[in-house]
DNA sequence: GATGAATGAGAATTCATTCAT
DNA sequence: CATGAATGAATTCTCATTCAT
C-alpha cells in the first residue's frame, strides 16, 4: 500500500504543481486531491521540496530511457529518424503535459536551483542522441551543417511554446472554448508536420 | 515622488516575480527590495495581485506599439523584413528578460487566467504582423506556403527556451558558471544566425 | 465652513457607527462618507474616539433640554402628561433612530465607559421628570405606587426593542422587506397606543 | 480534547463579544484568554465569522428548547404561566447576561444580517407560545385583548433595557460601585415583581 | 505505521495616525 | 489651514510542519 499512496500523492502534486505553481499549491489542498492525510506528505516524503524533487526524479527517470532506440534503428535513415523524433516529443508532450509544464516553470525559477542539473542532463542526453544523427546525416551528405544544441532549442522550444499554455493552445486553434487541446488530435497532426517542414527544410541543403 | 515609487515598486516586483514566481515573492521582500515601506504595495496597488497586473500591463503597453514600423517599411523585402523582426525580437527578450519570464510563467498557469487574454492579445497582434509579410511574400513567390500560427510560434518558442531559464542558457553556451547570458553578444549572434538560418530555410522554396 | 465639515463629519460618523458599530467602521470610509480628507478627522476631533465623544456629546446636548416644559405644562394632567412624554419619545427615537442605537449600543459595551456616566445622566434626568409626575399623581391619588426607576425602564426598553433593531421591526409589522420601519406612521401609532395602554393599566389604580 | 477546546473558546468568544463587540475583539485576545494557540480559531471554526455564527447557533439551540414545557403545564392558570414565564426569562438572562448582549448588539447593526433570521425565529417561537397563552386567557375572559406581539416586546424589552448594560443596572440600584448585578438577588426580585406588576395590569379587565 | 490535533512563523492586508508641504 | 502621502502596528488568516497517540 506504500507505493500506491506514494503514487498517488505524486500524481496530486504533478496536476497541482502544474495549474498552480509550487508555492502556489498547499500540502492541504494536495492531500486533499490526493485522497491522504495531511501528514501523509512529510511523513513519505520529509518535506514539501522533497517531494517536488521525488515528483521530478521519478518523471524523469522515465524519460531519461528513450531515445537510444531510435537512434540504432538501422531501418530508418537519418530524416526518418528525425521525424520520429518529432512525432515521439510531441506525442510525449501532449500526454505529459502537466510534466513538462512543471519542469519548463522550475528551469525559469531560481528557486530550487540544485534541480535544474537534473533537468538539465536529461535535456543533455536528448542533445547528444539528435547530435549524433545530424552528425551522422552531415556525414552522409544529406545534411547541412548546422548548430546542433540550437537544432533542439527550436524543436523543443516549439512544441513548448504551442503546447504547454492552454490560453496559447486555445489561440492557435481557434476553437470553441472548453475542449481539451492535449487530445485533438487534428492539432497534433498540424503541429507535428509543420515541426517536420521546418526540420527538413533547415537540415536539407539549401538550393 | 508619486510615479517614482510607483515605478521603482513594479520594477521590484518584475525582478522577484521573475525570480521566485509570483506566489514565492512575498510583499514584505518585495518591499525591502524596493526600498519602501511594507504597506506602500496596498496603498499604492490595492493588492498584490493589482499589483502584478499593473505591471503586466504597464509592459505590454510597451511593448503592444513595436513592429509596425517594420512591417510599413518600403526600403526592406520580406526577407530583410524577417530579420530585422528577428534581431528586434532577440535584443527586445534579452534586454527585458525578466519580464518576458514573468509572462511566460502566467501563461502556463492556471491562476489570474484574466490577465491570459491581455498577453494573447499582444502575441496575436505580433502574428498578424508576421503574417502580413509572410503573405506579401507568398504573393510574391518569394515564400512558400506556411502555417503563420506556428511559425510565430517557432520563432518565439526558440527564443523562450533559449533565453528565459539561465541554466538552459549556461548549458547552451557552456562557458564558465556566473556570467550574465544576456549581455553576452556572441551568444546572442549566435542565437539570431540560428534563427534567421531556420527561418530563411522554412520560408524559401525548397529545391 | 468649518463647523459644516465638522457637522458633516458627526453626521456620517452617526450613520457608519449605527450600521456598523465604532470598530467595525473605518475612519477611511468614514471619510468618504463624509466627502472630507482622510486627515480631517484626527485634525479635527484628534482622533477617532474623541470624533466619537464630540458625536455622543453633541446629541445628547439635544436631548437634554427636552421634557422639562412637559413637566410645568399646567394645563395637562398627569395621566395626559404621561402620554405626552410617550408620543415625544416614540417620535423622537424613530426619528433619531441612528444616534440611540449607537448610544445603546454604547451602553452594553465595557469599553470607553467613560461615556457611559454622560450617557446615564440623561437618563437619569428624563427618570426624575418622570418621578416627578408620577409622584404628583400619587400625591392626588389617581395614581397608584410604582417603581419609577423600572417604570421607565419598561417605557424606554418597550421602544428600544421595537424599534432600534431594523430585522425586530420588519418582524413585528410583517410586512413586505425593503420599506423603512422608521416613516411608517401605522406602526408607530401601534406602538404609541400600545406603551400607553401599558402605562396606564401600570399606573391606575387596579380594580 | 477536542470539543472541550471548541468549548472553551466559544466561552472566551461570548465573553469578549459581549464587553467589546465583535469587530473590538481580537483573535489574539481571544485565543489568549481561551489560553489557545491564535491559529486554534481558524483551525476550528474556519474564521473569526464563523466562530461567532458557531456561538449563536449553540446558544440559541439551548435556548429554542424551552418554555412548551410552560405552555402545555394544566396545574398553572394563565397568569400563573405568565408569572412563571417572567421568573424564567429573568433567570435566563442574568444568568447568560453576556450572550443575550451579544445578541442584543447583533441585531442593531447591519452586519452579518444572515444571523438576524436565526436571532428573530427564536423570538417569534417565544412569541407564539406567549400568545396561546394570551389567547387563551382572553378566551376564558380573564385576560383583555391585547396586542400580543408588542406586549413581548415589552416583556423583553423592560428586561434587556435593566439587565444587559452594567451601567444602566448600577443607575437602578443605586448601590456601591464594584458589585455584580447579576448575582443580586434582591434586584432580580425587584424586577420580577415590577414586571409582573406591569403584565398583570395590562393583561386583566380595567376598572 | 498512520493520523488528527496542534502550532509558531509568516502571509497579505487594513488600520488609525502623522507629517511635510 | 488643509491635505495626500506615508507608515508602523496590528489585523485575520494560511502555511508547512510536528507530535502524541
Amino acid at each position: 500500500m506504500h507505493p500506491d499512496k506514494k503514487q498517488t500523492i505524486i500524481e496530486a502534486a504533478m496536476e497541482l504543481f502544474a495549474d498552480k505553481g509550487f508555492e502556489g499549491t498547499s500540502i492541504r489542498e494536495l492531500a486533499a486531491k490526493a485522497g491522504v492525510n495531511i501528514a501523509m506528505v512529510n511523513y513519505y516524503f520529509g518535506s514539501k521540496e522533497k517531494l517536488f524533487e521525488a515528483m521530478v526524479e521519478e518523471k524523469s527517470t522515465y524519460f531519461r530511457e528513450r531515445l537510444n532506440s531510435i537512434l540504432i534503428d538501422e531501418s530508418k535513415n537519418e530524416l526518418q529518424k528525425i521525424d520520429t523524433i518529432i512525432e515521439d516529443y510531441v506525442n510525449r508532450i501532449t500526454s505529459q503535459h502537466k510534466y513538462h509544464r512543471v519542469i519548463h516553470q522550475e528551469l525559469m525559477l531560481q528557486q530550487r536551483e540544485s534541480l535544474h542539473e537534473n533537468i538539465i542532463a536529461v535535456f543533455a542526453k536528448n542533445k547528444e542522441v539528435l547530435k549524433k544523427i545530424i552528425d551522422q546525416g552531415v556525414k552522409k551528405k544529406v545534411f547541412r551543417k548546422v548548430d546542433p544544441e540550437l537544432t533542439i532549442v527550436t524543436l523543443f522550444g516549439t512544441m513548448h511554446q504551442a503546447l504547454l499554455s492552454k490560453s496559447m493552445c486555445k489561440f492557435l486553434i481557434a476553437k470553441d472554448a472548453n475542449f481539451d487541446p492535449y487530445t485533438d488530435e487534428a492539432f497534433k497532426k498540424r503541429l507535428i508536420n509543420h515541426i517536420k517542414q521546418v526540420m527538413h527544410a533547415h537540415l536539407s541543403h539549401q538550393p
